[in-house]
DNA sequence: TTGACAAGCGACCATCGGTCGCTATATAAT
DNA sequence: ATTATATAGCGACCGATGGTCGCTTGTCAA
C-alpha cells in the first residue's frame, strides 16, 4: 500500500499470491479470455498498470499459479512415493493428492492445458518443465511397478498421460456421474483391472 | 462472389464450409484466441464484415464447425453399433472412428472442451446436444456390455467420458509416445484389461 | 429505364492487453 | 530542516480485437 517504500521480498510474494488467488477467482466465474485485466485490478484493489510490476503478462498471471500449484503436487509426490512401496496404492493415492487441487484451479489448468502450445516460448517451456517432472515421477512409478512383476508391460508414458488427464476430466467435468471421489475411486479401477469380466486374449485387437 | 442476386441455400453452404475449412487452418496453426476474424476474412477472399453474413459469431464458427463434425461421427457410430455385435469390439471401432478426426479439429475440439461452459447459451445448448448425444450412445454400448456379463458393473457414464476424453487427449499430444493408432490400441487395451497382472481383489481400494 | 433488393465492404465503436511517464511519498545525505 | 533519490502506484494512451451499421455496387423484374 504505502508509497515510496521498497516493498520487502515476503510482501510482494503475498502481493502476488494476493493477485493469483483474485484472478483465479474470477477466471473460474468467467473463463480466462472472458477475465480482463482491468477487473483483476479493481478486485485486487489496484490500478491496472501495478498488476504489471508483479506479472509481464496476463497469461504469466496463470503460468505463475499453475506451475506453483504443481510445483506442490510434486512434492507431495515425493512423499507418497516414499511412504508407500506397492504401486498400485502410489498410484492410487498420487491421483487422490491430484484430485486434491483446489477448485479454483479447474479452469487455469484447463485453459493451460488446452493453449500450452500458444504460449509465448517461455512459459511453455516453464509449464513443461513442472508437466514431465510430474509425468515422469508417474511413469517411473508404473515401470517400477512393471519391473516389480505387478504391472504388465505397458507404454508406461501414454499411461501417465491418460491418468493425469481423466482426473483433470474428472475435476472438471460440468455433469459429474457421482462425487469426485467416487469416480477417481471408479476411474482407477478401471485402469488397473479394465471393465472386462473375462481375461484378455493373447495378441489383443 | 457476384454481387446483386441472391446466394441459393447451397451456395450458402458451401460458404460456410469454405470458411469452416479456412478458419480451422489458421486456428490449428496460431490458436483460436490469436486467430482474427480480419485473418480468417482476407484467407477466405472477403471483408471482414461478409463473414458475419454467415456466422454471427467468432464463436460460432467453431460450434458449427464442431457440431457438424460430431454429427457425422455420430452417424458413422450408428453403422458400427449395428454392424458389430460384439461390445469390446464396437467400443474400439466407435474410438477408432472417432481417432479419424481430420487433424485440422484437433484445437478446436480442445478449445471447446475447455471454453464450453463459458460459451452463450446457445452456443452451449448446441454443443451440450451433439456431446450428450455421442456420450449416450457409448454409454449404451457399455450398459449393454454389463447387461450381456461381458463388461462388469460400471459407471458407464463415466467411462465413456474418459473414453472420450482419452481419444481427445491421444489427438491433441505435442509428445506422443507412438503413433496414434498404437496409442489408441493400448488405450483400449489399458480400459478393458487393466494393467495389472493379478486378479482385483473384493472391495477395490 | 427504373425500382427494389441483396451481396459485400469500409469506417467506426467499445474494450482488450500492454506501455509510459507522471505523481506522491518515504528514506538517506547534508 | 532541507534536499536528493528511489520507488509504489496510477492515469492516459496505443494498436488490435470482435462486432455493427450504413453505404456502394451490382442483378433481376417491371
Amino acid at each position: 500500500m504505502p508509497k515510496g517504500i521498497m516493498l520487502t521480498p515476503e510482501q510482494q510474494a503475498e502481493r502476488r499470491e494476493e493477485i493469483v488467488g483474485v484472478a483465479l477467482r474470477l477466471i473460474e466465474e468467467t473463463g480466462f479470455p472472458k477475465t480482463s485485466m482491468r477487473e483483476i485490478a479493481a478486485s485486487a484493489n489496484m490500478g491496472k498498470s501495478s498488476l504489471y510490476d508483479f506479472f509481464k503478462t496476463k497469461d504469466e498471471i496463470l503460468v505463475y499459479a499453475v506451475e506453483k500449484k504443481t510445483e506442490e503436487i510434486i512434492q507431495k509426490v515425493h512423499g507418497i512415493i516414499a511412504g508407500e512401496s506397492s504401486p498400485e496404492q502410489r498410484l492410487r493415492k498420487i491421483m487422490l493428492n491430484h484430485l486434491g487441487v483446489p477448485k479454483r484451479y479447474r479452469t487455469a489448468l484447463m485453459w493451460l492445458n488446452t493453449e500450452s502450445d500458444y504460449l509465448e516460448e517461455e512459459y511453455r517451456e516453464r509449464l513443461r518443465a513442472v508437466r514431465y517432472a510430474y509425468q515422469d515421477m508417474i511413469k517411473s512409478v508404473i515401470e517400477n511397478g512393471v519391473a516389480a512383476g505387478v504391472f504388465r508391460e505397458t507404454d508406461a508414458d501414454l499411461m501417465a498421460r491418460l491418468l493425469i488427464n481423466s482426473v483433470l476430466s474428472i475435476l472438471y467435468t460440468s455433469r459429474p456421474s457421482a462425487d469426485p471421489e467416487k469416480m477417481l475411486d471408479e476411474t482407477m479401477n478401471i485402469f488397473l483391472h479394465g471393465i472386462m469380466t473375462g481375461r484378455p486374449k493373447e495378441g489383443g485387437a
